[in-house]
DNA sequence: TATTGTGTATTAGTAAGATATAACACTAGG
DNA sequence: CCTAGTGTTATATCTTACTAATACACAATA
């Protein structure tokens, strides 16, 4: 896995981990692969693996079972509320940031709209 | 100045010197402040300070005169290309990390309307 | 009960970012 | 010429993230 230098691997490994769940490629209740499984498939440490999913036990997405594994949670609620706020932690972000270089609100809709349009033309240009 | 303990200050100060020249709070050709007052100011070291102010030189926002100061660059159509730059940056970032949890396009031009729309709410709020 | 697979914890070492401090190089103005 | 204000560079030290290696704790099962 390729990683930006500019953040913590914890911290993106922890995202990883969310990805996987909320696309549904762990489902509640799964055990999720071995920590040492983890630190092959992401070519790093093993501690680097168990700081990330120290965050996340903590956080009740996961639930440890020390010998078993690292399951995720069975509690769809808890899952649903992690969706929701990466969502508007994202849209935050982006939106603090381009606001904070004068952009206004209509423009960061407008702008967006023309990346979305120019990124399926790019798409289109793969199949044509 | 607050600081995001996740990315590196000299990268932060870096959008920082980005930001006062696309709001115009610089303008092209004016002398920035001094680094030492640069550091008082935004409570770091000088040489963080100048790390990013290398690279800002580097990247030709800033141009340097030693024993004179820091000026910000008169050729505004390098202005304009990293003003794009980063709004295309800023996007593409949040759109990607949507776009990995399985939101749509439209979701998220959904999403960020709505977004938008609940921050007027809260804005109006403080004025009721 | 011995082995294997799992999570957890500890210790030591490396690298990058940041700091503190100091020195050096250049410019303008008295 | 000297001083003050500026950019630039260097050294040592500290902290954090990461790595490596090892050991320990627990569960399932042959």
């Amino acid at each position: 896995m390729k990683f930006d230098d500019k953040i913590p691997i914890y911290y993106q490994i922890k995202n990883y981990i969310y990805r996987q769940i909320i696309t549904g490629k762990l489902v509640p209740g799964e055990k999720i692969p071995a920590v040492r499984q983890l630190a092959v498939d992401l070519t790093v440490n093993v501690n680097t693996v168990q700081r990330a999913l120290g965050e996340l036990i903590s956080e009740g997405i996961l639930e440890s079972r020390r010998g078993l594994g690292n399951f995720v949670t069975e509690d769809q609620a808890i899952i649903d509320q992690m969706k929701h706020r990466l969502i508007i932690q994202q849209l935050h972000e982006m939106y603090m940031n381009l606001h904070n270089l004068n952009v206004t609100d209509d423009e960061i809709v407008q702008y967006l709209r023309q990346y979305i349009e120019d990124r399926r033309k790019h798409q289109d240009e793969q199949y044509s």
